[in-house]
DNA sequence: GCCAACGTTGGC
DNA sequence: GCCAACGTTGGC
């Protein structure tokens, strides 16, 4: 299961203990977990069903490291299939927590030269413990998580399909103004309201209007 | 390589 | 429990 790989997130994150999901007490909860989108017509919750996950195309090494990880490296794994360690930030954890098998996500390329949505991905695993927080050698290791009580997850995930074209963010993000004023899919996709984090929710629309790109014209 | 945005840490 | 300092993310 565990190639060497990449998400890259802190890399501490120490303390703060706090643990997302046990929601009530404490700190760091600022932001936690953005809930989940009703519909109109009910008061029952949606929960999100596509995501978006980042990871970085290109050679950086950290701590002598490469976190290289592109669509083209699960692509090259065996089965297609890896699983998404490293997720060091609380509200990326408990996104990949809500994740369910069969469900799909977007890859996307970040910091790189042209960051941007490179293919599709499926979730195979649902969320278990991210065995890379104690290990002392690996990039993302925690000193603060104990195996007793893990705080670190991570889902596995199958290479489905290149996109049909690479979707650049530049686009996207021509798109996500255009949505402000105009009203559009893109108004409020995390992507530009919650630039930094490394796993995130779609919404259908969302999903579905960034997938219809691939048969347009580049913006 | 720069640096804005923003999450985390830790003193008080 | 506030908030300044610090460190990371990630586009450009």
């Amino acid at each position: 299961m565990p190639p060497k790989k990449k998400a890259r997130v802190s890399k501490r994150a120490e303390r703060s203990g706090d643990d997302g999901e046990k929601g009530k007490s404490s700190t760091a909860k600022r932001k936690a977990a953005v809930p989940a989108k009703k519909t109109e017509t009910s008061s029952e919750f949606v929960p999100y069903s596509r995501w978006l996950m980042k990871s970085e195309p290109e050679s950086r090494f950290e701590n002598g490291i490469d976190v290289k990880f592109g669509i083209e490296d699960l692509k090259a794994l065996p089965d297609q299939t890896s699983c998404w360690d490293g997720v060091r930030n609380y509200q990326a954890r408990n996104f990949m927590r809500q994740m369910k098998e069969g469900q799909l996500a977007l890859f996307y390329h970040s910091n790189c030269k042209e960051p941007g949505i490179a293919g599709v991905i499926k979730i195979v695993k649902e969320a278990y413990v991210d065995h890379t927080q104690f290990d002392k050698k690996d990039v993302h290791y925690d000193a603060s998580s104990k195996p007793d009580n893990p705080k670190w997850s991570m889902v596995d995930v199958q290479y489905q399909r290149m996109m049909k074209r690479f979707i650049p963010l530049s686009e996207l993000k021509g798109y996500h103004t255009q949505h402000l004023s105009e009203g559009g899919p893109l108004k409020q996709a995390a992507l530009f309201t919650r630039a930094r984090l490394s796993v995130q929710p779609l919404t259908a629309e969302e999903f579905d209007f960034i997938l219809s790109l691939e048969d347009k014209e580049p913006q």
